[in-house]
RNA sequence: GGGCGAUUAGCUCAGCUGGUUAGAGCGUCCCUCUGAUAAGGGGAAGGUCUCAAGUUCGAAUCUUGAAUCGCCCA
C-alpha cells in the first residue's frame, strides 16, 4: 500500500517534514559515504556569502544553482567537498557593529577598545553565519553545515570569555583550544564544515600571496587622491563604488571669478573695432570657473581649459559699477547673469600659461604649502591656466577649477605639472587648521562659509542648486569626499596581462562575461589593498623608520623575525591589535620595523579561497585533486571587479592557472515591478517569509527557469504561477496514481507487462520521458538550467493533460486487466524516473514522491536511517539514451494526433455543438502519411471529440479550397527581381489546376517561367460556413446533422454529468455505489430509458428508478435545454460490486 | 564622455543564418470539458515589431543614424 496522498497539500509544511526526515536519517551523510570512494570529482568552490545579515531571496537564487549542480553531479556519482563559505572581514561588519553600539567615528572605537571591538565583529559574523546556515538548510541546500547552535555558542563566548579553553567534538574526536583559537580554525580539515574567511589559514595564505607579489616588486605605497568616506574614515577603493554607490544629490554649485594677473590678447578675435578698447578699459579680467564641490575651492591651484574649445570674451557692467570682462566657454554663455556684451573669441590653446591670483592665497595653510613649494623649486609660484583635453562645455563654464589635493584627475594633472598640493581635510572630512573660518568644519557643511569668503574677497559670481549623481559610501550611505592619502597597492602593470590570459581559459556563462572581465582588466587601476580600519586582514607589511618595508609571508616567518611583542601576540588570531605588537629588525640596517596599521581589502579574503580552503600550503596533493574548480557561480553585479577578479588575480600570481573552469553569472533580483528591493521601501521579501508562504521548491523552480542575463522579477504572483502550473499538476499526477493504485491494490512488485503489451499512449509517454531525460541531462551538463526546467514543464504538461487524461478510463475498470497493468506500470515508471530527474531542482517534492512510490512510506513516519541508498538523492540520475526509430515515429504520430484533436475542438467551437453532444463523423483531409497515423489513433480521436466515426475525404474539394504559393526560399535566388511578377501570376492561376499538376509531379508554367513541383507550396484552406478547421496540412470537418438517437445520447450524457455533479457535491467517494431515482419530462425520460445502461455505468448507479425517492442523501432539479429533470441519490452499499462492467 | 546590450501584444518575453498570415506565458472577455487537477481545451480582443534612411525581388531580422532605457567603465 502506498501512503494515501491528499490532493490539497500544504507544501511548506511538507517541506519541513522532509527536512526532519533528512536530519533523522542523516541522509546527507549517507550520500557522502556513498560517494566517498568515487574516483570522479566535481569540484565546486563556494563564493563566500557575507556573514553580516540574514540571507535574502536574492542569495537563495545563487544558492539554488549551487545546490542544483552539486546534487546533479552527486547523482552522477561525483565525489564532492560540500563546503560552504562565509565572508567575514571588512568594513560592512564594522559598520553594523558601530550602529549597534551607537558609535559615530573611529574615535569611539578607539576609546571603546580595538580588542573588544574586534571580538564584537567576530560575534556578529558567527551569529549571522548561524542564521544563514539555518536559512540555507530551509532552502534544501545540502552542504556540510555547521550546527547553528554551536556557532551561537561560539558567538556568545567569543565576547564573554575568548580565552576559555573549550572542547569541540568531531567524529568522536575532541578538539581543544581557547574559544578564540577554535574560532580561528573553523573550516580547517580538523574542524571541517563551512570555511570562514577570518580563519587563521585564510589570513596567512593571503600573507603568502602578498609576499609573492612583493617578490615580484608589485607592492608599493602610493600617494593618491581617492574617494573617501568621512564617516567610516577610510578610503573607498575603485572596486567598491558600484552603481549602488551613486545616488542623486542636490549640491550648491558655485561659479567663481578668478582674476587674471598675466594674459595675452594677441590671439583674441575681436568682435568689433571698439571691442579691444572696451576690454582694455575694464576694471579686471577674470576666468569664470564652475564647481559642485565648493569645499575644494580652498585647495585650488590651477584652472584647466580645453585646447580645442572656443572661449568667449564678454563684458559685463555690474550693479556696483564694476566693469568686468570674463573668459568662458563659447557654448556656456547661458551661465552668465545679467546683460553682457561679447567682445571676442579665443581658442583654449592660446590661454596656456596665463596666470591668476589665487582666490584664498591669504589662508595660512595655503601660504605654507606654496612657501614649501617655492623653497623646493627655487622660484615664485603663480597659479597657472593649463590645457586639458577632458574639459567639456556640457556643464559649467568650460573652465575647470583644479585642486590637486582634493580630486583624482586634479591630482594626476597636478603631478604632471609639478604643482603644489593642498590637502584640506582630515580623515573625518573636517578642515585642518590653517583654513581660518573653515577649520574645524565638515566639508559638506561649508557652502555658506565659502560663499561669504568669496564675496568678501570679490570672487563670488553665482550660486545655484544642482542635482547630480554623486558617489556615496556603499556601506553607510555618507556622501564621499576626495582625500590625498598614502595607501598600499598591487601594481597591475604586469599582472593585468597575465590575468587576461587566464581569463581566456575560463568558460564564461553567459559568454559576454569574458569581455566584461577583460574590459575591467584593461581599464583598472592598480589594486588598492589597504584600508585604514580595524576589522580585517592584518596587512603583513612592516615598515622601517627610513621608509623601507618588508612583507612577511607566514606565521613561522614572523615568529623567526620577531624581536619584540611575540608573547603578546602568540595564541591570538592574526588580527589587530595583537599582531600590531610584533616588531621585526632589518637584517642590514638593524632598524626596527612596525606593522602598518592598515587592514586589507576584503576581496583578498574571498579571492584566496581557491587556495586556503583547498590546503594549498599544508597538503599539496589534496589541493591538486580539487583545483581548479569545475564550476563557480555568483550574481554578476560587482563580481567582475570583486570576487571573480580577486579569485583570478590571486590564482594568476600563485600558479598562473585558472581557479575555475566555468563561471556562471546571473543578473539581479528585483521586485515584481522591476524595482530594486529595499527594506526601507517596503518591497523587500524576507527569505523566511517566502519559504513559509510559497515553499522552497517553488522558489527554486522560479530561480531555475530564469534566464541568467535577465533580471528576475521576484514576487508572490510569480511564485504562485509556478505552484499552479508546475507543482500542482505534478502533485496531482502523483496523487492520481497513488489513489488508483491503492484502490486496485497495485504494487510495483507485481509483474509488469512487457513493452509490447503496452499501448500506444504508454509507449509514447515513455518515449517522451526518455526524450526529456536526454534534454535535461544535456542542459545540466552544459550548466544551462533554464532549458532543463522548461523541458520538464512541457513533460509534466504532456503527462497530465494528455497521457493521464487520455488514460483515465483505463484505471477505472474493476477488473485488473493486462492493459490496466500496463497503465500502472507505465505511470509508475514515469513518476519514479521523474522524481529522480527533478531531484536536484525540487529536492523536497521529489523526496516525498520517492519515499512513497519506492518504499511506501511517509517521510514523517521514518524514525531511523534505512539501509543503503534510501533517498532519491542517493539515486543515479536517469541515464540519457538515444531514441530508437519506432519511438521517434511515435512522437511524430502523437503530434499529428494532437493536431487533429485541436482542429476538431476548433470545429466544435465553430459549430456551436457542445462536445457532450455526440456527432456522427469527423471528416479529415490529410496526406497519406498522416492518414496512417490518424487511423492508428482513431479510437483516441473519436473519444476525445465525441464522434462516432472518423473518415478520410476522397473528394477534398468539397471541404477545402487551395492556395498555391511560390517557395520563396527556393525561388528568391533563382528568379531575383522577376519574383514578384511570378508570384502575382501564380496567384491568378486556377489553384485546382496547379494542385493537380503539382501532385502529379508535373512542372507548372507561370508567366513564361517553369516552376518545379517542389517550388510550389500548396495550402489547404477550409471552406467557410462549414464546421471546418485546418492548418496548412490537415483539415477536419464535423458532420453536425443530428439523429434522434444522437440527441438522446447527448441528453443521456447531460444527465450523467448532472448526476455526477450531485455525487460530487454530496461528497461521495469515487467508488461509492448509489441508488438513483429520477423524474423527467417525456423526451428526456425516453432518452434515459434508452441509455439506462450507460447512465448507470457512468454514475455507478446499481439501481435506476424512474420515480421520486422518499428520502435521499442528495437531490436536485435540473433544466437541460427545454427538458426538466429531478434526481435523488442514495448510497447503494458495495453489495453489488462486480455489476459494473 | 567611452564600451556593451536592449527596445516586438496591457505585463514578462520567444522569434536561428532575411521569405509568404510575427508567436508563447500571464492578464481580460466568450465558449467548453471534467470523479486526479485551485487544472485542462477552443476562440476573441490586443502589435504601423521605438523612429528614420539604406541594402534587397523581399527586412522584426542586415547596415547607418537618431531617440529612449539598462549594464559596465571613465
Amino acid at each position: 500500500m502506498f501512503q494515501p496522498v491528499s490532493s490539497s497539500t500544504d507544501f511548506p509544511a511538507q517541506e519541513r517534514q522532509v527536512l526532519e526526515f533528512w536530519k533523522r536519517t542523516r541522509a546527507f551523510f549517507r550520500l557522502r559515504e556513498l560517494l566517498a570512494h568515487s574516483q570522479k570529482r566535481f569540484a565546486f568552490i563556494d563564493g563566500p556569502i557575507t556573514a553580516n545579515n540574514p540571507m535574502g531571496v536574492h542569495h537563495a537564487w545563487g544558492r539554488t544553482y549551487k545546490d542544483l549542480w552539486q546534487r546533479f553531479f552527486a547523482m552522477k556519482g561525483y565525489n564532492q567537498r560540500w563546503q560552504n563559505g562565509f565572508d567575514c572581514q571588512g568594513l560592512w561588519v564594522e559598520v553594523n557593529v558601530e550602529k549597534d553600539r551607537g558609535f559615530q567615528t573611529k574615535r569611539d572605537i578607539e576609546s571603546f577598545g580595538v580588542e573588544k571591538f574586534i571580538l564584537l565583529c567576530k560575534q556578529r559574523v558567527l551569529n549571522s553565519a548561524a542564521m544563514q546556515t539555518e536559512q540555507s538548510i530551509r532552502l534544501g541546500y545540502w552542504m556540510d553545515w555547521d550546527d547553528p547552535d554551536e556557532l551561537r555558542m561560539l558567538a556568545e563566548k567569543i565576547v564573554t570569555s575568548p580565552q576559555e579553553v573549550i572542547t569541540l567534538r568531531r567524529d568522536g574526536k575532541a578538539i581543544q583550544g581557547t574559544v578564540e583559537q577554535l574560532v580561528g580554525q573553523l573550516g580547517t580539515p580538523e574542524l571541517g564544515r563551512s570555511y570562514f574567511t577570518f580563519s587563521d589559514e585564510n589570513n596567512y595564505q593571503i600573507w603568502h600571496f602578498l609576499k609573492r607579489c612583493h617578490e615580484r616588486g608589485w607592492i608599493y605605497r602610493g600617494e593618491d587622491v581617492i574617494p573617501w568616506c568621512p564617516r567610516c574614515a577610510t578610503g573607498i577603493s575603485q572596486h567598491e563604488i558600484d552603481t549602488e554607490g551613486y545616488k542623486d544629490r542636490e549640491d550648491p554649485a558655485f561659479t567663481v571669478r578668478f582674476k587674471l594677473t598675466h594674459f595675452d590678447t594677441t590671439h583674441i578675435q575681436w568682435a568689433s573695432s571698439e571691442a579691444r578698447e572696451k576690454f582694455l578699459h575694464a576694471h579686471g579680467a577674470f576666468m569664470l570657473a564652475w564647481t559642485t564641490t565648493p569645499w575644494t575651492l580652498a585647495a585650488n591651484i590651477m584652472l584647466a581649459v580645453g585646447p580645442q574649445l572656443r572661449y568667449s570674451v564678454v563684458r559685463q557692467v555690474h550693479k556696483d559699477g564694476e566693469i568686468a570682462v570674463y573668459f568662458l566657454g563659447a557654448q556656456t554663455l547661458r551661465t552668465l547673469r545679467g546683460e553682457y556684451e561679447v567682445l571676442g573669441e579665443i581658442q583654449g590653446v592660446h590661454m596656456a600659461g596665463w596666470t591668476y591670483q589665487g582666490i584664498f592665497d591669504d589662508l595660512p595653510a595655503v601660504i605654507d604649502t606654496i612657501k614649501k613649494w617655492e623653497d623646493l623649486h627655487g622660484k615664485t609660484f603663480r597659479h597657472p591656466v593649463i590645457l586639458w583635453e577632458e574639459v567639456s562645455e556640457t556643464e559649467g563654464t568650460g573652465i575647470v577649477h583644479n585642486a590637486p589635493g582634493a580630486g583624482p584627475e586634479d591630482y594626476q594633472l597636478g603631478k604632471a605639472h609639478s604643482m603644489p598640493r593642498i590637502a584640506p581635510l582630515d580623515e573625518n572630512g573636517i578642515y585642518l587648521p590653517g583654513f581660518n573660518e573653515l577649520s574645524g568644519k565638515h566639508a559638506h557643511d561649508v557652502p555658506d562659509i565659502v560663499e561669504a569668503m568669496l564675496r568678501a574677497r570679490g570672487w563670488f559670481y553665482r550660486r545655484e542648486k544642482y542635482l547630480h549623481r554623486y558617489a556615496h559610501c556603499w556601506r553607510c550611505g555618507t556622501p564621499l569626499v576626495y582625500r590625498m592619502v598614502d595607501e598600499w597597492y598591487i601594481s597591475m602593470d604586469e599582472l593585468r596581462y597575465e590575468m587576461m590570459e587566464v581569463v581566456q581559459r575560463i568558460n564564461w556563462i553567459p559568454a559576454f562575461g569574458k569581455e566584461r572581465e577583460l574590459d575591467w582588466l584593461r581599464n583598472m587601476h592598480d589594486w588598492m589593498i589597504s584600508k585604514k580600519r580595524y576589522w580585517g586582514l592584518a596587512l603583513p607589511i612592516w615598515e622601517y623608520p627610513d621608509g623601507t618595508f618588508e612583507v612577511i609571508g607566514s606565521y613561522e616567518e614572523l615568529k623567526a623575525r620577531a624581536v619584540a611583542g611575540w608573547e603578546e601576540f602568540e595564541g591570538h588570531t592574526p588580527h589587530r591589535p595583537y599582531v600590531d605588537k610584533v616588531k621585526i629588525r632589518h637584517p642590514q640596517t638593524g632598524l626596527i620595523g612596525t606593522r602598518v596599521s592598515d587592514v586589507g581589502n576584503p576581496w583578498l579574503d574571498a579571492g584566496i579561497v581557491a587556495y586556503s580552503t583547498l590546503r594549498y600550503r599544508t597538503d599539496r596533493a589534496y589541493w591538486e585533486q580539487w583545483f581548479p574548480a569545475d564550476f563557480i557561480t555568483e550574481s554578476f553585479p560587482g563580481q567582475f571587479r570583486n570576487w571573480f577578479y580577486a579569485l583570478i588575480a590571486m590564482s594568476t600570481v600563485l600558479e598562473k592557472r585558472e581557479p575555475t573552469r566555468t563561471i556562471l553569472g546571473f543578473a539581479t533580483l528585483l521586485d515584481e515591478k522591476g524595482e530594486p528591493m529595499h527594506k526601507s521601501k517596503g518591497n523587500a521579501i524576507e527569505f523566511n517569509e517566502a519559504a513559509d508562504r510559497a515553499g522552497a521548491d517553488v522558489m527554486r523552480w522560479l530561480y531555475i527557469r530564469q534566464r541568467y542575463d535577465d533580471n528576475l522579477l521576484f514576487g508572490y504572483n510569480a511564485l504562485n504561477e509556478v505552484r499552479r502550473t508546475v507543482i500542482l499538476p505534478l502533485w496531482n499526477a502523483y496523487s492520481f496514481f497513488v489513489t488508483y493504485a491503492n484502490a486496485d491494490d497495485w504494487s510495483p512488485h507485481q509483474e509488469r507487462p512487457s513493452l509490447e503489451l503496452r499501448n500506444q499512449l504508454d509507449r509514447w509517454i515513455l518515449a517522451r520521458m526518455a526524450e526529456t531525460v536526454n534534454s535535461v541531462h544535456q542542459s545540466l551538463m552544459a550548466f544551462d538550467a533554464r532549458p532543463a526546467a522548461l523541458a520538464i514543464e512541457v513533460f509534466i504538461d504532456d503527462l497530465t493533460n494528455w497521457y493521464i487524461r487520455r488514460s483515465r478510463e483505463r484505471f477505472w475498470g474493476s477488473q485488473m486487466t493486462t492493459d490496466k497493468r500496463a497503465a500502472y506500470a507505465t505511470l509508475y515508471e514515469v513518476l519514479t524516473t521523474l522524481a529522480r530527474l527533478i531531484a536536484p531542482m525540487m529536492p523536497f517534492l521529489s523526496e516525498v514522491m520517492w519515499q512513497n512510490l519506492v518504499h511506501q512510506r511517509d517521510v514523517s513516519a521514518v524514525t531511523t536511517a534505512p539501509e543503503g541508498a534510501f533517498s532519491v538523492h542517493h539515486q543515479p540520475f536517469p541515464e540519457p539514451r538515444p531514441l530508437d526509430e519506432s519511438e521517434q515515429n511515435l512522437l511524430d504520430a502523437m503530434q499529428i494526433t494532437r493536431l487533429v484533436v485541436t482542429l476538431g475542438h476548433n470545429a466544435r467551437a465553430q459549430s456551436k455543438v457542445k462536445v457532450r453532444q455526440p456527432l456522427n463523423k469527423l471528416s479529415i483531409v490529410a496526406d497519406a502519411q498522416a492518414q496512417t497515423v490518424i487511423l492508428a489513433q482513431q479510437e483516441l480521436i473519436k473519444d476525445e471529440l465525441n464522434v462516432k466515426a472518423v473518415e478520410f475525404v476522397t473528394d477534398e474539394q468539397s471541404l477545402v479550397t487551395y492556395r498555391v504559393l511560390p517557395d520563396l526560399k527556393k525561388l528568391g535566388k533563382k528568379l531575383g527581381e522577376t519574383l514578384p511578377r511570378v508570384r502575382t501570376a501564380l496567384s491568378q492561376l486556377d489553384p485546382v489546376q496547379v494542385v493537380t499538376r503539382v501532385r502529379a509531379q508535373q512542372p507548372v508554367e507561370v508567366d513564361g517561367v517553369t516552376l518545379q513541383p517542389d517550388e510550389v507550396i500548396v495550402q489547404r484552406i477550409p471552406k467557410p460556413g462549414l464546421s471546418v478547421a485546418g492548418d496548412n496540412s490537415i483539415v477536419v470537418a464535423l458532420d453536425t446533422t443530428l439523429s434522434e438517437a444522437l440527441i438522446q445520447e447527448g441528453l443521456a450524457r447531460e444527465v450523467v454529468r448532472r448526476i455526477n455533479d450531485l455525487r460530487k457535491s454530496a461528497q461521495l467517494h469515487i467508488s461509492d455505489r448509489i441508488i438513483t431515482h429520477f423524474t423527467a419530462s417525456p423526451r428526456l425520460a425516453e432518452a434515459i430509458r434508452a441509455f439506462a445502461d450507460y447512465v448507470q455505468r457512468e454514475t455507478l448507479s446499481i439501481e435506476l428508478h424512474e420515480s421520486p425517492a422518499a428520502q435521499s442523501i442528495a437531490s436536485e432539479q435540473f433544466h437541460i435545454d427545454e427538458e426538466q429533470l429531478t434526481v435523488w441519490i442514495n448510497l447503494g452499499h458495495a453489495i453489488m460490486e462486480g455489476q459494473r462492467s
